[in-house]
DNA sequence: TTTCCTGCAAATCGTTTGCATTAAA
DNA sequence: TTTAATGCAAACGATTTGCAGGAAA
């Protein structure tokens, strides 16, 4: 997995930002600012990459805060439905989170190997989804696009050894 | 959810076919061929469409057969080793199984009223992603690509009513 | 104070597994 | 006969929910 912790970009750190936002979100609904809901907020927040309910419990511990599982998820929902950050499901078994990016749209590379996700844009591909839709008469939502494969850093590390067959949710 | 029936396109019906071969395939590997593996066998490979495991049992109802839930599974994944059926996620919460494909790759359009899966082949598309799983230095295994919007069908039912955002996984 | 949270444990849901029984080869 | 499959029920893992006790406003 990928945590690419936030990049200095020229900028102030976009992660307590984005918590202050969560912030008035909370207030403006009348919703109390809890410590947990700051906690489990600040982590996906602070960081890039598709975090697991695991990654983020592992997240707090290093932190030293302990917030129960059920709030964890439903601090989740709260921050999906304020818009700050997304749901993904790769099909894994599981839900990843995302804070949203600053790019509009973007797919996913998915290493079979590490788990880790590398985000793309690509505007040609945006533009074919559009006509396809439209071809079938849809009135199209959203959608997205996952290839699968390994990275580079796999292949180094295993030779030429071959990608083993997939099958979504199989539990290994 | 859409299930085309085997269209009668010229030829024999397929299904019988495909069943046949799964016959095959359990003797080349010295497996038994039980009643209740030709009966699951029979309601995926009979029929087009992206079955729950629900459906099938539903269907295995209506054609006045039972077979327990885990047959049902571990059949499902003899299918899927055989390579005769392919298992899909499309982030419902459960798993989808369809007959393999005549065409050899094809993707999704989903309805999020009524569930329907149509599906399509765009060769553009295809060659697209190679491109962007080199361009990253992955070695490409296999992709996804799902459009998810409203049919033509639920946009005349509905009026102009928008459709609802979209969360993977939250269970209904 | 009133209202809404939190944590825990129990419940759910799709899926898998253990095991005694039964059927295919 | 031998070997493997079946069905049931229990186990599982991710997620949700009920509820008593505890914080925000």
């Amino acid at each position: 997995m990928v945590t690419q912790t936030d990049p200095v970009e020229g900028g102030p750190p976009l992660g307590p930002q984005l918590l202050e936002a969560f912030r008035r979100y909370l207030r403006e609904h009348n919703l109390p600012v809890t410590a947990q809901r700051e906690q489990v907020a600040g982590v996906i927040l602070g960081a890039r990459g598709h975090f697991s309910v695991e990654d983020i419990e592992r997240k707090l511990r290093e932190r030293g805060t302990h917030v129960g599982k059920a709030t964890v998820y439903r601090t989740l929902d709260l921050l999906a439905q304020s818009g700050m950050i997304t749901a993904r499901d790769f099909g894994e078994g599981f839900r990843r989170y995302e804070r949203v990016p600053g790019q509009p749209h973007h797919e996913h590379l998915i290493c079979l190997r590490c788990g880790k996700v590398i985000e793309f844009a690509n505007e040609r591909l945006e533009r074919m989804k559009a006509l396809i839709a439209e071809e079938y008469g849809f009135r199209h939502h959203h959608h997205r696009l996952e290839i699968f494969g390994t990275c580079p850093e796999c292949q180094l590390r295993d030779g030429v050894a071959p990608p083993s067959p997939p099958q979504p949710g199989q539990r290994s």
